[in-house]
DNA sequence: ATTCAGTACGTTATAATATATCATATGTTA
DNA sequence: TAACATATGATATATTATAACGTACTGAAT
């Protein structure tokens, strides 16, 4: 009996899952918000409002965001913001792994899981810009090996693979 | 009992194993240039002076290089190279496989086996800037897998690992 | 040989992404 | 309250990449 896609995205390794078009998002933000907080005040790193905004920003998708265009945004509610202002709030976001950057399209995403400390694993809809986010044990064992096996000590992997997720497939998005 | 580093550097999946410091470098440009002439043959592709001539800069070393470092160093022979010079033939010699491009560092390297069709799964070391080549299939699979579990199409796989190479470790160089 | 289409490259300008630097403000600690 | 670290403002600039248009070459069909 082959596992659904269900419970292949229920799967620990499977952080953040494909979104269905019509889940309830504002849920998405405030958890990611919440986890933000905690973590931070477990780093004893102060989060600001302005980082706070960067980060709803962030998730306002659960596609990849580039700077200027979190810039832009942000510029609705904070006029002087300039390039520094967006990338010293995404650093710090990084820093404290509330978010991931995505180094094929220069571009950030939220991550679902900042408690767990994690590299990057992600699976990319060129349809429709959703991403899936990883922590794949298999993927992860795999480099390691090979890795090992050439003396490499592993300090960082990026993984990013770009395709066709599920629901394109099924709405025949062939593009 | 274990696999030398060599015989794991031997192994088919490893398309370019990191090179040794004194290795004869001449060589693999020379062996870089002809299969590439025999892939473009093949292509029907025309591998014209400027190309070869961005193809042998990129395989200045076994690291990667930056465009525009390509760009200065192409100005040494042509006065008037203009970055689309570089980007025009940097394209080409990615369509053609004979370079891929390393997103982490917006950079190219030289590809070590054009004449297979591969993605691109490399090794960076930190230090030593070397570049080491894979086309590991227990890699590939474990993302296939997950992949196909989530019903997720894969069309592009990118695989960097940044650490350290076992030269570079031996040489205690722990920045 | 001439026309034509396609390819390659030249040239100029500009877009998109990211960082350096110094100034100002705020918050914390001694 | 002085001293220090952190956070943000503000301006300038660096780095990476593409757009757009023109010219020259190439090779096949007439």
């Amino acid at each position: 009996m082959e596992k659904s896609i269900q419970d292949a995205a229920n799967d620990a390794q499977v952080i953040a899952p494909f979104q269905s078009h019509g889940h309830d998002h504002g849920q998405c933000v405030v958890e990611a918000i919440a986890a933000a907080e905690s973590r931070c005040e477990k780093d004893g790193s102060s989060f600001t409002p302005l980082r706070r905004q960067v980060l709803e920003l962030v998730w306002s998708s659960h596609g990849p965001v580039g700077a200027y265009e979190l810039l832009e945004k942000l510029r609705g509610s904070r006029r002087n913001a300039a390039p520094p202002t967006v990338y010293r709030a995404l650093d710090f976001l990084m820093e404290h792994g509330l978010i991931h950057r995505i180094e094929s399209l220069n571009a950030y995403v939220g991550c679902g899981d900042p408690a767990r400390l994690h590299g990057g694993q992600f699976l990319i809809c060129r349809d429709c810009q959703s991403v899936a986010e990883l922590d794949d044990s298999a993927i992860d064992r795999a480099v390691t090996r090979r890795a090992d096996a050439l003396g490499f000590d592993v300090q960082q992997q990026t993984v990013e693979i770009i395709g066709q997720c599920a629901d394109c497939s099924a709405r025949g998005n062939d593009d």
